[in-house]
DNA sequence: GTTCTGGCTATGAGATACCTAAGTCAGCTA
DNA sequence: TAGCTGACTTAGGTATCTCATAGCCAGAAC
């Protein structure tokens, strides 16, 4: 197997035989959300400050109708929450923030960022995210719960573990 | 602001007077490649460790011209190689391996992986995804380059940096 | 009351993504 | 030479995603 491969627990069955495959799997899961191109959009004005439905949809250069039907549908799934508010001489009007569920993919669309200027900008990098207290450019790096840094090569995948935490 | 947005750099412009707001973005660039379930399914196998047409379809649980389609798209977009190999007594097939640029979006679906299990599944863990050589769970954890965990509050997004590395 | 504006909603059409079922094709086996 | 098998491809249909255009509605402003 090549170094880019996660090991398999020697104790599980061939894959093959796996029952529910799709339905077991975190990542099928959190694509039920995440399917389309127009939701991560959504999501990364959010995390960017849009609030309004229409910075949404301008913003993330989609129709209104897409806007209203993606804010809908990441609200009843409980990525984003309503809030009424009211500017004075204003009526009342939705926000659409974050709630820590939703906040809580922050790391996956920082994934996606680096790995496009890595792979499709290049050195063209146009843009940076950065710890605003130190200033060095961040990436989502994967960890060990004992703080290691851990290459590809050293994953391994198991079920029903009994988990160290 | 909320303290799960990215802080702009004040420096900049109000985002909805930037230009090529979608073609400048990595996020953006990036779902041209991943805008489908089944390329992240497809992805998903590779690093479990399928490599032939017929692994990819039954384990991804896609029917065979999608598989088809997704191995051809990733292909030519250089995130899988096909390598020709030979079996004694067979003829020769193909084998999709990753390339550094396909294994290089581990952290994206180990940070999709985590968010499913964190807020899809809670507490029924189905299975885990461990650091080998010492046995915990790993993470895909949003780290600067001083090696810093950064928390959400203290992202800032700046354009044209001059990149500390 | 009439107008204006922000925030949606409705409609209809085109492109994309997916499925099932059936077909093709190369090359090993008998 | 006549299967057989693995690896696709083709055909045809449904569902979903997206767009542009147009409409609706609440509540100021006038």
């Amino acid at each position: 197997m090549s170094a880019s491969q996660i090991q398999m627990d020697p104790a599980l069955p061939p894959r093959e035989s796996w029952a529910d495959i799709n339905d077991d799997c975190p990542i099928f899961q959190s694509l039920g959300v995440l399917s389309t191109r127009s939701a991560f959009l959504v999501l990364r004005e959010a995390f960017y400050g849009a609030t309004r439905f229409d910075q949404f949809a301008q913003r993330a250069d989609i129709s209104e109708p897409v806007a209203a039907a993606r804010l809908k549908e990441l609200t009843e799934a409980g990525l984003l929450e309503k809030h009424p508010y009211r500017e004075p001489g204003q009526r009342t009007r939705n926000e659409y923030v974050l709630t820590d569920k939703g906040a809580d993919l922050l790391p996956t669309l920082l994934a996606l960022f680096r790995w496009g200027e890595r792979w499709v900008f290049g050195d063209g990098i146009r843009a940076d995210i950065a710890h605003a207290s130190c200033g060095a450019s961040v990436d989502a790096v994967v960890t060990c719960e004992h703080g290691h840094r851990v290459p590809p090569g050293e994953l391994r995948f198991r079920r029903n573990p009994a988990r160290a935490s």
